[in-house]
DNA sequence: CTATCTTTGTGAAAGATTTCACAAGAGTCC
DNA sequence: GGACTCTTGTGAAATCTTTCACAAAGATAG
């Protein structure tokens, strides 16, 4: 049934489950393709689109319901268990990571931190030991570890994914700026910041040129 | 210039400009297509395509000059001369980015930090005293900040961008999971990781059905 | 100098994604 | 029940992005 379902889709997946979930906290029982688009900044077709690619799940006149839509994106997204998600580095970024509660509120379980330096290893994060990096192969089996968020200096990612990968993981939240070569079975996320603020620049240094400035896509407020 | 320029074309720019840079510090002087598409994960005529857009910077029969292309590239980013940027929002992930080097090595400066909270407000990170974030428009002005990073709430961020753009900002970094509505000539980025570990999750559940695995675009360790 | 090899730059083709536009289902009002 | 309104689901069209494939330019070797 994902045969060809892009990244993009994907994204928006998740951006209108996280609407929904807040529809639904605000007493919304329905909400239309229209009204889902202008919150989630798309259109109404591409919302419409991107649902019919998972099967129907509106109803002609009324829109879709709120909660049942939600249950399916988390089913779609497989987030209807828990994944078992380990931590390596237990540096800045790896502490604020580790303290961001989306991630616990949305299924993904940081209960293993590793780092290599030996004056982290032994510290408690709460209720959690950081424990030594070399042990990763070791406890990515023994604890079942899905993914792993790597939070490690951009010389030492390449050899961490490459010992996670043969332990088992299969998917990998990457924060070094690194290029990683891996197997076609294991799926790798990059998170690039110094990516996102170049292309900021960018815009910035090219401003908007757009010939057909009609307004679509963002609101004056 | 960049009438049509995608988005995916600016990251993959940011990315070669960091290939380039490593492979300028390793000595290399010049770089074929073939070579930088491997190293980014993508095809030598991605990659030359990518630059034919901005204009023609290679030698046939030779490549590419590293330090030049590097720089050409720097000139096409925006990356000449300094981004003045304030961080708003002193917590866990805040302070990761404040602490985060690269952002100063590529030219984007953080010299001013402002938060809510008053035990926070004070405090002097490095040399930088953490400021009243109600004090944010005439901070933005009188330091003609450019950027802004937004590692708010989630329920605070559109207040403090609606603010921010009033006082002049055109660039916000938005780490809020929130669509922001803002006016056509503002650029936002958002990064948003419980997105990235949906992604991840959708990609392990549905696996990877790939009918041509004829190896591109990863390499087997 | 010629033959051969390497590599770029780029139109054209292929492929992917988004938008359009409308038939048909479902609710509402009288 | 009939007329009207709202809204979905979806083929077809439009647009955007990537890949192909090759002429032309430069390097290399004898």
């Amino acid at each position: 049934m994902s045969q060809n379902i892009s990244d993009s889709t994907v994204r928006r997946l998740s951006h209108y489950l996280r609407i929904l979930e807040k529809l639904e906290s605000d007493g919304h029982a329905t909400v239309s393709s229209v009204d889902l688009a202008e919150q989630a900044g798309t259109t109404a077709a591409q919302v419409r689109k991107d649902f019919s690619l998972f099967g129907s799940f509106g109803k002609r006149g009324t829109g879709y319901a709120v909660g049942d839509l939600a249950h399916e994106l988390r089913e779609i997204l497989g987030l209807g268990g828990t994944w078992r998600v380990a931590l390596v580095g237990a540096g800045r970024i790896g502490s604020a990571l580790f303290e961001y509660a989306d991630f616990r509120l949305r299924g993904f379980r940081i209960d293993t931190v590793l780092d290599v330096d030996p004056s982290r290893v032994g510290q408690s994060w709460g209720d959690v030991r950081i424990e030594d990096a070399r042990d990763l192969a070791r406890i990515v089996t023994e604890r079942s570890i899905d993914i792993v968020i790597l939070a490690v200096p951009a010389d030492a990612a390449q050899a961490t994914a490459d010992r996670a990968v043969q332990a088992g993981v299969r998917g990998i939240l990457n924060f070094a700026p690194t290029q990683l070569r891996l197997p076609e079975h294991v799926s790798v996320q990059d998170v690039n910041m110094v990516m996102e603020l170049e292309a900021l620049s960018f815009e910035l240094t090219h401003g908007r040129i757009d010939p057909s400035d009609d307004g679509r896509g963002a609101l004056a407020g």
